[in-house]
DNA sequence: CAATGTATACCGGGTAGTGAATATACACAA
DNA sequence: TTGTGTATATTCACTACCCGGTATACATTG
């Protein structure tokens, strides 16, 4: 650690982070990021055992800031809970105007490594995506969905990850606003207490 | 074309659809599809320009039958509108149960192609999902869902898309039964008129 | 000295795509 | 019937390149 600036770990993971958002995992190779972090592949591989690893790595760091975001963002949104949750969308969708935006990295990995079931990566991506939907479970807990609330963070979930697919494949960021209405419905309707109200089907709390 | 059995084009095609659907557009080389095919790599480049073309032609090939799959799925529900469509991701729960299930070849593709924005696996893909929309808005319609046809479509496509974006990530069907409940009370909240019933949210009809 | 960190140069393996030649089938003329 | 031309279909061998990872040696610092 000659440079007091930035340790060289930390620089090799921002530009690996920088480089398999922008392009992916598999489309970007050790060399590129060595070379963006301003190293050698040699000390890459001193602070990192493989790419995998690095990948690993990669994502795991990504888990807390990401969260911290969702959270601010339903944290400064008015309105009650369920316009509050549709905030959220409302701030991705403003996000995915961006023509440099490409969706949530945590899914894309999870898309390049689906044949390597075991894989650092793919455990990080699923406990990110677990601990959004038990933040989110538990806003709803608190907000008296009862034993709705857990099936209720699912649908949201459903909605948010449906919501990075469709306009990573449409360019479209209105699917979020989209998302957004269906997300308030979805939770207004839990909250009301208003299961069976004039339809038929098998009732919100069911998660199969 | 010696072989009357399967011309060549189709078995070639066919390799490269099961290849790719199992391990992904890059994690498959030309030559392994080939060598599946029974074919010479130099064959399969005189039926296709380019692998890039070959992914293509695949897509394009895939939309027909699952459309239709879809389509028949849906007919052969029992119920409602809103049960028949739950019907198609309770099918899909079921599929999504094998081991060897790898959710939506289209999404998947258009993960591991997102920085080539023109790339005409892209162009399949977008227009198989924009025709699934069309045909679920056309079935909102006659059921009469007069302007909240489009908006509804779009949510139960956030919710398919969501599903197989989720089940691909945690390898939990169960996240299918919650998508297909979601979608049941939709719909069901949509065909009743039920706009503005308690809730204070902007409405099922805006679109964004 | 010893621990940590960096640099150069390299390896073995895999990749998309190609050049040149060959085999097959069918149309048409002698 | 035989011969010839031509488009289709297929093969083997090859190039040029990129990738993850490593052997080895050198530098810096406590």
């Amino acid at each position: 650690m000659k440079d007091g600036a930035q340790p060289t770990r930390e620089r090799i993971l921002q530009a690996a982070g920088k480089l398999f958002h922008r392009d992916g995992i598999r489309a970007i190779s050790v060399d590129a990021i060595a070379e963006k972090a301003g190293v050698t592949k040699r000390t890459l591989y001193y602070h990192f055992r493989s790419k995998d690893d690095l990948i690993a790595a990669h994502l795991q760091a990504r888990d807390e800031p990401n969260l911290t975001l969702f959270k601010r963002w339903f944290d400064e949104a008015e309105g009650d809970i369920a316009a509050k949750v549709a905030g959220i969308f409302r701030h991705l969708a403003q996000s995915a105007r961006d023509a440099k935006w490409k969706g949530c990295g945590f899914l894309r990995t999870s898309v390049e490594l689906i044949n390597l079931p075991g894989h650092p990566a793919l455990v990080a991506a699923r406990a990110h995506k677990k601990r959004i939907e038990d933040w989110l479970s538990s806003l709803f807990a608190e907000a008296g969905a009862g034993d709705d609330a857990l099936p209720l963070a699912r649908r949201i979930m459903l909605l948010l990850d449906g919501s990075f697919a469709v306009v990573l494949l449409h360019r479209d960021p209105s699917y979020m606003e989209t998302a957004a209405d269906a997300a308030a419905q979805l939770i207004a309707d839990s909250l009301s207490g208003a299961r069976g109200n004039g339809s038929d089907l098998p009732g919100a709390a069911s998660v199969g």
